[in-house]
DNA sequence: TTGAAAATACCAAAAAACCCGTAGATTAAA
DNA sequence: TTTAATCTACGGGTTTTTTGGTATTTTCAA
C-alpha cells in the first residue's frame, strides 16, 4: 500500500512536549511532511483551524490536555473541519473511553506505547479513510466483557441530586429539609435509586454510584 | 554550570517508544552521549545493570511499566548500582506517588509533560548529586493539601474484611453468618468503621473507602 | 393538547442500622 | 512476660432504612 512518500499535513495536540518530538523524529520517516503542526493546548489547535490557512488530513489528539476534555475537542474539530482524521493517541485504555472517542467522530484510537511502525501503518489507514487502532486497542475492544454491559443507568436530574446528598452521609429526613420536600418523597427516589442500580441498601449503591463516577 | 557538553552514559526505561524518541532527539543537544540505552521492560534494565559492562550515570525511569511497578524498580536498581542517580519519569502527578519514589532511592521526580529545557536542567542536576523536580512537581510538593492529611486509616485485617462484604450490600447478619461470629460483634466492627472514616453512617463510609480505593 | 416521564406524597410494618457503654479472650509485639 | 492491639460479645435503646402498594401533580416533548 505504501509505495512512496504521501506529502500530508499532520497535526499533533498533545502537552507533552517529548512526545512531540518523538512523532517528529519518526514520522518523517514514512511520510512528506513540510512541518508537523504542534499544539500543546486544545484551544490553539481550534483557533487554527478557523484560521482555514492549511487544511489538515490528520491530526493526533491526546485526551488528557490542561484546558478541555479530548472527547469535546474531537467533536469541535470535527465540525469545523470535517475532512480532517483524527486520531485518539492516549494513555487510556478504558473501553468507554475509546468507544466516546470513536462516538465523537475519531477515526481511531492508539495508545501511546505503539511502536514507530504500529503508528505509521495506523496513519496511513487513516488516510485511506479507514478506522484504525493499534494493536492492544484492538484487543481491548475484542474482549467485549459483562462489566461494561451493566451500563451506568440513567438518573434524572432529582435522583443525582438525592444520590450525591446519600453520600454525603445525609438521611432522607435531612436531605428532605434541604429540598423542601417530604420525607417520604426522598424515600420514593432512594427506592427508585436502588432499583435503577439493582441495589441491595446503600452501602451497595454506593459503592456502584462510586464505580461509575456518579458521586 | 553547563560550561560545555558532559559525557554521560543515560538510559531510559519506558514502554512508551515515542517518548523514547523524543529524548534521543533532545538529550545528545545538550549532552555528549554515545549512545542512549533504551529499555522497555523493568527486568531487562536489571539484567543490563547486573552485567555491569557499562555505568549508567542517569537513569529516567517510567512507573507505569508492563512488568512491575517503579517503586520497587527503583529499590532494586539503587541496590545494584548505588551511584546510579534515579530520575523518576511519569504521568503520575499525585503526591503520595512522588513522595513513595523518593522513599525507594528516587533523585527527582519529573513529569512527562516537561518541557526539553526543563529535563536538560533536571538532568543537570541530578548529575551534580542534586536533588531534582520538574516546575509543576515542585508545585505539587509545595501544596501540602490538607486531605492528604487525613490519611487513610489504618484498618485491622478484619474491618477490611468487613468492610469489603458491606460494600457487597451485606447485612450484619449475613455478614456475620459468613463468619462464624456474632451479629453483635459485627455491629462493633461497624462502629469502629465508622469512627475511623469519621462517616456518619455506612453510605458516607462506603464513599471515602471507594474514594480511598479501599472495596 | 395530550401523553409519558418525573417529581411529589402517603400509610404501615418489618428489618436493619446506629448509639451508648462495657468487657472477656486472643494475638502479637516489646 | 507483660502490654497493647485486636477480635470477640452483650444489653437496651433510638433512628433510619427498606419494602410494598398506591396516587396526585408537574413538566416537557411530540
Amino acid at each position: 500500500m505504501l509505495v512512496n512518500k504521501q506529502t500530508i499535513n499532520i497535526a499533533v495536540v498533545d502537552d507533552h512536549p517529548i512526545v512531540i518530538e518523538g512523532l517528529q523524529k519518526i514520522l518523517p520517516q514514512a511520510f512528506s511532511i513540510t512541518d508537523i503542526k504542534e499544539f500543546v493546548t486544545g484551544i490553539s489547535f481550534i483557533n487554527f483551524l478557523k484560521e482555514k490557512l492549511v487544511p489538515i488530513d490528520v491530526v493526533l489528539l491526546d485526551i488528557t490536555l490542561p484546558d478541555r476534555s479530548g472527547i469535546d475537542l474531537c467533536k469541535e474539530i470535527k465540525l469545523l473541519s470535517p475532512t480532517t482524521r483524527i486520531l485518539a493517541f492516549s494513555n487510556h485504555n478504558e473501553r468507554s473511553i475509546i468507544l466516546e472517542m470513536l462516538q465523537s467522530g475519531a477515526s481511531g484510537y492508539l495508545l501511546k506505547n505503539v511502536s514507530a511502525t504500529e503508528l505509521i501503518t495506523c496513519i496511513q489507514e487513516a488516510l485511506n479513510n479507514e478506522i484504525t487502532f493499534s494493536q492492544e486497542v484492538k484487543e481491548i475492544l475484542a474482549r467485549a466483557d459483562v462489566s461494561a454491559l451493566k451500563q451506568l443507568p440513567s438518573l434524572t436530574r432529582r435522583e443525582k441530586e438525592v444520590l450525591k446528598m446519600i453520600a454525603e452521609g445525609k438521611t432522607s429526613i435531612e436531605i428532605a429539609k434541604e429540598l423542601f420536600v417530604s420525607p417520604l418523597t426522598i424515600e420514593t427516589h432512594r427506592r427508585n435509586l436502588m432499583q435503577k442500580f439493582d441495589a441491595k441498601n446503600v452501602a451497595a449503591l454506593m459503592k456502584l454510584a462510586s464505580e461509575l463516577k456518579l458521586v
